[in-house]
DNA sequence: TTTACAGTGAACCAAATGGTTCACTGTAAA
DNA sequence: TTTACAGTGAACCATTTGGTTCACTGTAAA
């Protein structure tokens, strides 16, 4: 659960920076290089390098390296307890915009 | 829609520290002063105000300062935005493992 | 067998982050 | 009117982050 804890941390983080998230656009689109995304992301092939290795950690990318060039493609993670948190705070918010609804309502009803 | 990319950058980057999500969770019980939550996570009244700053910037709290006691809740975001991106790259995850599942099916029956 | 190319790792850099202390302001309570 | 308390801002600090260059390894192509 600490674990779980610290897999938040490393994906909200991963995902905190835009050229990852486009990186992950990316490669929801077609399996692509360290080269290739360098390149469409005007960077060198170091500085993608480390994007990529961020996303592998985090478990949203993996990569396989044949002959000498890295292919990169979405990694098996699908997200679930990232949304499943948004999911469950989106409900906290919702109970207590509702709570505050029916407060109002009833303000109105006494009037 | 650059601004979109900024605010989704910082609220992930909100989500991503620990300390900051188990405030989100507090202010879903109930309200709370930087002192409570100084107190509840251990820190200085300074540090837990940076971090309540972090969280208000990204627009996920709301504080109000009567007296000389702010109080914090949560604010009027409902994470619709972060909660349809993740969503988006589910169904890109879905889609692509389905292909897979497709391919699989396909090479077994020619066997 | 050269030569060119993809990636890697180390070293470096500036800026951001997460935290502290300390001095201060303003408000509430005695 | 003291005094205590909640918060704030500035300054500082160590670590992390996002990026670079440069020297290097290994593989593919000529």
């Amino acid at each position: 659960m600490v674990h779980c804890k610290a897999r938040l941390d490393a994906t909200f983080a991963a995902l905190s920076d835009v050229t990852r998230r486009g990186v992950l656009e990316q490669l929801g689109d077609s399996d692509a290089s360290i080269t290739d995304l360098a390149q469409r992301f005007r960077m060198t092939l170091t500085g993608m390098k480390k994007h990529v290795s961020v996303l592998e950690q985090a478990g949203l990318v993996i990569t396989e390296k044949v002959g000498r060039v890295r292919t990169c493609k979405l990694g098996p993670r699908r997200l679930e307890e990232e949304a499943a948190w948004i999911e469950r705070h989106r409900q906290l918010w919702s109970a207590r915009f509702d709570a505050l609804d029916e407060l109002i309502e009833h303000l109105k009803r006494k009037e």
